[in-house]
DNA sequence: CCATTTGGATTACATGCGTAATCCGTGGAT
DNA sequence: ATCCACGGATTACGCATGTAATCCAAATGG
């Protein structure tokens, strides 16, 4: 498995940051309250602990912030592609030498798979190899 | 992709300690001398640094100590699937949602993968089908 | 018009992490 | 007998993180 092309990196995104992250590229944009709402009651995060989260986001240029009346509407300002690959390739990395082998086989042997889970898995390989043909 | 039987946790190990770690495991056993020496050239780590992490790790219950003369022997108390395992659990969860297949998908679309790592992986989906079918 | 709510800005604060340095004692080299 | 290097213990120190609280101004409800 060999790295390809690299894109400018993405900046480092916390584990808190993370969970807001992914309610901004669910939800596109959204202002303060939007993600709050969204948040709550599956956390506990007082909207205090969601903003300053927001704030550090844009801090590091994670979200684009875009003045609507007196509110703010953010943005996510990185693809979710390319955060996912960059935290994908850091963890194989630091945990599996970089393998992707052993990752697999490592989950297929402490949990239980679907079949469901199993014949996707199958595809994305299908997919990979008919794209390595060409 | 579902959770088993949880086996009691083992402690959370930072990246620089994981680098510790991954030393410990494949030698085994090894006092602080051998391990500085296993890392140097790869990292400019002062020996100062590796102790400071050694002892971190036993704190925190993931290396045994054992005094031969008056020095000692570090080994680690966890074992590496455990670790491994519950690392790709929290990575999972954080950044796909705790699904596997579009990690791999991702994977797939921005590396370049071999043949032989098409195969092991295919090997690893079979044997995988095979256990759940019994 | 006044009180309350709400969002942005600033500040907080304990813990963990990366990366050591200092202090101290001892076994080995001279 | 002396001095040094090395290991363990203690301490350091700045930055990131998780999780907010405070302060202030504007909008909103009454």
């Amino acid at each position: 498995m060999a790295r390809r092309t690299p894109t400018p990196p993405a900046p480092k995104i916390s584990d808190a940051e993370w969970t807001v992250m992914k309610v901004l590229w669910e939800r596109g944009t959204s202002t303060l309250a939007e993600v709050v709402k969204d948040l709550e009651g599956r956390l506990h995060w007082k909207p205090r602990t969601v903003q300053s989260l927001i704030r550090r986001l844009t801090d590091k240029g994670a979200l684009a912030v875009e003045a609507v009346g007196r509110e703010f509407r953010y943005t996510p300002a990185v693809a979710q592609d390319q955060c996912q690959h960059e935290e994908s390739r850091s963890f194989l990395d630091r945990v599996f030498n970089g393998r992707l082998t052993p990752f697999v086989a490592g989950l297929m042997d402490r949990e239980d798979v679907s079949q469901d889970d199993l014949a996707a898995l199958r595809e994305v390989l299908n997919q990979a190899e008919k794209k390595l043909k060409k």
